[in-house]
RNA sequence: GGCGACGUGGCCAAGUGGUAAGGCAGAGGUUUGCAAAACCUUCAUCACCGGUUCGACUCCGGUCGUCGCCUCCA
């Protein structure tokens, strides 16, 4: 894995922690529609905990709620709305979206309205520690006389302290000792809680500390969040952590993940944007998990059209693949990979397999390996991606060869498993009989109702008509059926075992 | 001004001190009544300039360019 604070890549997770890793992913300020750029950090934990555990690992993560925060009061001001109110409906949204998006939940939720008085205890630990100061009812980080002891303020973001005073543009304060500092607790009369110093609420960074401290322990494996994050925000959790345990050792390894990017642009939820479940009318859900793991997470990405038709067009190739294995095999198709690989990697059954089998036999043993050594290499989605289309070329071959022997079919068939079995990990190319469900996920999110018309026994009696049709060597006749089973949402391939109909997404 | 990331074929995108995965698009071909699907073949010397090295796209320095953060933006 790659850290942050080094810039280099580590060992992960550390032999020692086995079996047990903890990471915490700053979450989301619940004032508004998630948008794409708000689902990368999720989907890319959701495959990363999946990965885990698929080697062995078990997995604690966390991911917070932001319900207190100016922008939520602000929001709330504008549309006349009670600010809780207003989080809890957004936090509620945001929650249906990872369901459509077809992420499992984090083992915990944690709201920073519910951990008010663990703040305020929080805040008096640093205090007592004398890294922080009361002024007017706010309560701010002493960062000049913390980094004069520990000497690692900045140490995340690569920040010197000394200039950032001169060239910093953060706005002077009266009640700030210094420029630098930052409140933990914020006097707020209207909209704040009882405290030791009035009424008030919690800063923006104090909560990641209390939380993830709080329930993964005073040292855990992973923080992460996006690259804006850098600083201040992680810069100051790593300052207060510090300041409150005493000791150097919040997080083991920094985590960052690039932007989304729309036009040029970043997206945000304050410049031009779009929710993400506007996208689930145009793209399913797949298209949208495999778009954001089409590059590696600390690379920046572009959101286009252009972009996700491409991803849906290669995902195709995978769904033809699978189209044709299920047809092929039927019923006889194996379930078990193990089964397969133990039958098929025999020494007496490679004897018999053609040169051409045994060549893509080789290929599909060697996948899982290569696909978790991809991953394992600083998380390379990509890389772990185009592992899969390597095999489907090969199997494919395999599977339209007009003389496909049963090992031959069986090969494919252990394709077809290893596709799952790595799309399993990447939630990602699950076959028909799941897609119906995340459809339906999809549609409860908009409000739509799953209303799935039965076109295809019409199809089917379309098709019927069109063979007579070509039998007759009526071609244009048996041409104007076909595009009508096109227009009932069905392609027509004509295999040698006659016509098939293939459901278009 | 400070900090950071990046610049790989028409587009997107991995990767590596020893002559560049994968996807999309293009061209040609096999198959097909046609089409669809599939397969085969074909398409780059890695921004530029220096340096280190037997050898660099990969390491170092510089130049140009793009983007982000320094504003409670994921």
């Amino acid at each position: 894995m790659h850290n942050t604070v080094t810039k280099k890549l580590h060992e992960f997770p550390p032999p020692s922690k086995h079996p047990e890793v903890t990471i915490y992913l700053c979450g989301l300020t619940t004032y508004d529609y998630a948008h794409l750029g708000n689902m990368r950090g999720p989907i890319l934990f959701d495959v990363f905990r999946k990965f885990l555990v698929e080697i062995g690992y078990r997995v604690k993560f966390i991911t917070n709620f932001t319900d207190v925060d100016d922008k939520v009061i602000q929001r709330a001001k504008e549309t006349d709305a009670d600010y809780s109110q207003l989080a809890r409906k957004f936090t509620r949204e945001y929650l249906l979206d990872l369901t459509a998006l077809g992420i499992e939940h984090a083992d915990l939720y944690p709201k920073v309205s519910y951990h008010i008085q663990d703040i305020i205890d929080y805040v008096k630990v640093i205090i007592d520690n004398g890294y922080a100061y009361e002024s007017n009812g706010n309560i701010y980080f002493d960062v000049p006389k913390f980094h004069a002891d520990k000497g690692t303020y900045g140490k995340l973001s690569r920040r010197n302290i000394d200039e950032m005073v001169t060239e910093c543009r953060i706005e002077a304060d009266e009640n700030k000792h210094d420029q630098l500092d930052f409140a933990l607790w914020k006097a707020d009369s209207e909209n704040g809680w009882e405290s030791p110093w009035g009424k008030g609420r919690p800063g923006w960074h104090i909560e990641c500390s209390l939380m993830s401290t709080k329930y993964l322990g005073t040292s855990f494996d992973i923080h992460s969040g996006a690259i804006d994050l850098k600083f201040p925000h992680h810069e100051n959790e790593v300052a207060q952590a510090e300041a409150h345990s005493g000791t150097g050792t919040f997080a083991q390894v920094w985590m960052h993940y690039e932007f989304v990017n729309w036009k040029g642009g970043k997206l945000a939820k304050s410049g031009e944007s779009f929710a993400v479940r506007d996208l689930f009318e145009k793209y399913d859900v797949e298209t949208i998990r495999q778009f954001i793991l089409s590059a590696k997470y600390r690379s920046p990405i572009d959101f286009s059209d252009e972009r996700m038709e491409e991803v849906k067009k290669s995902r195709a190739r995978i769904d033809n693949f699978f189209f044709e294995v299920r047809r092929q095999l039927g019923e006889s198709i194996e379930e078990s990979r193990h089964n397969l690989i133990n039958k098929l990697g025999n020494p007496h059954e490679k004897k018999n397999m053609s040169d051409a089998e045994l060549k893509v036999f080789s290929e599909v043993e060697s996948f899982a390996e290569k696909f978790l050594d991809d991953l394992c290499d600083d998380f390379n989605t990509q890389g772990a991606l185009s592992r899969v289309f390597e095999i489907v070329n090969p199997a494919n071959t395999l599977i339209n060869a007009p003389d496909l022997s049963d090992t031959g079919r069986e090969i494919a068939n252990l394709a077809y498993l290893e596709i799952l079995w790595a799309g399993s990990i990447l939630g990602l190319f699950n076959d028909e009989r799941d897609e119906l469900m995340q459809i339906t996920a999809a549609n409860k999110v908009l409000g739509i109702g799953g209303i799935v018309s039965d076109s295809k026994g019409e199809a089917e009696k379309l098709l019927e008509e069109r063979q007579k049709l070509k039998g007759e060597k009526k071609y244009k006749e048996a041409d104007a059926v076909r595009d009508k089973i096109i227009e009932l949402g069905f392609e027509v391939r004509d295999t040698p075992d006659g016509p098939v109909l293939k459901p278009v997404e």
